[in-house]
DNA sequence: TACCTAACGAGACGAACCGTTCATATACAA
DNA sequence: TTGTATATGAACGGTTCGTCTCGTTAGGTA
């Protein structure tokens, strides 16, 4: 019968009034595959739609944008951020870089980056993504303000701009593709500059 | 009569085997007008030929993709970069920075961000700016060498990685619509980094 | 229990965009 | 003058976009 046909061809369904959890999970997973088998153009409605067997409308409903996709994405893979406390300010940030280019050399520095590409073009996507980087640039902050209590730092040291270089280094690396260069070299540079004493 | 109609609506035609100078202006003038009046996604290929009331062949005759036609538009804009020489590092940095800063803030700015932008999802523009960027860092490593002989910097400086964190900065600040910051503050943290001596 | 509300899959719809094809117009060479 | 090569603009089929409707499912409420 009819009405049996789309339950033999997949099961999801409604659940009710409220999210599907198993809609959201498949609807994820194929923007990931497509955005990774077939780079960021990949990535339309209508082929996340036809890979996770959903309609237009239940992707639109959650995630209204393009943008709003690929965020949800990234949240979805993306864990904790932990900072390192070695008690050196140096080598903090050397375990840093070596822990995000890591995690960015799975999938998800594919995703972020096309995250920060959005952004230049979806003002909705700009915003979360300056909040979600607010939000790091305070995490070093505190670690700053630590090393300078502890008088590992020069007194005259702007903490703010300090976590900016350090997330705009990794930004950079992300960017044009180079994840592989050493974590103690990047921290060097920052940590010391280069004017002699 | 019919071959006479189109020659009235508009003039510029093929002027035989060659590239049609009048016809390139006015496709990356349409290009740019578009960019800055709708955004990154007003800028279809459709609606650059029908600004520029050119057809669609002859545009991707010359610019094959959405990215070579960004990168022409940039050329176009584009002026040369020149760096001072004060004997300082540290106000050279500055300058710099105030340099690109203003030059970004007029319309050149948003066209750089949307390379950058493309260039996550189309080979073509990554090598392209790849190839860009590799200049603009050879052109601060003879900065820096430079520094470097008249005894300016620590001995252990790396100069390519220290070139690489300027041109990190910069992008950032470009990428998070901060192009108002002082390039001063900017030139002290890179030069002296954060560690106390 | 009976009704209301909301989520879901499917797909139709017009608009816009993509990349290509084709016919024509022009310059240059033989 | 005639032939060839290239630029140019209009048109075409296919894809994507974002919205909408429809029938179905199931939780929440009276």
């Amino acid at each position: 019968m009819d009405q049996h046909r789309q339950s033999e061809t997949h099961q999801r369904r409604s659940i009710g009034a409220r999210k599907n959890p198993n809609t959201e999970a498949a609807i994820l997973d194929a923007a990931l595959k497509l955005l990774l088998a077939k780079g960021g153009k990949g990535l339309s409605m209508d082929a996340v739609a036809r890979e996770a067997k959903a309609g237009k409308a239940t992707i639109y409903r959650w995630w209204p944008t393009r943008g709003a996709l690929l965020l949800g994405v990234y949240a979805r893979i993306k864990g904790a951020h932990v900072h390192a406390d070695t008690g050196c300010i140096e080598t903090d940030i050397a375990a840093f870089f070596e822990h995000v280019f890591e995690f960015w050399q799975k999938d998800a520095g594919r995703v972020f980056a096309l995250i920060i590409a959005e952004a230049q073009s979806d003002l909705d996507v700009a915003e979360a993504l300056a909040a979600y980087r607010s939000e790091r640039i305070n995490d070093w902050m505190t670690v700053f303000e630590r090393a300078k209590e502890r008088g590992e730092l020069r007194d005259t040291v702007d903490c703010k701009l300090a976590a900016d270089t350090i997330i705009a280094t990794a930004w950079h690396h992300l960017l044009t593709n180079r994840l592989d260069v050493k974590g103690s070299d990047l921290a060097r540079t920052l940590a010391y500059g280069v004017v002699k004493s």
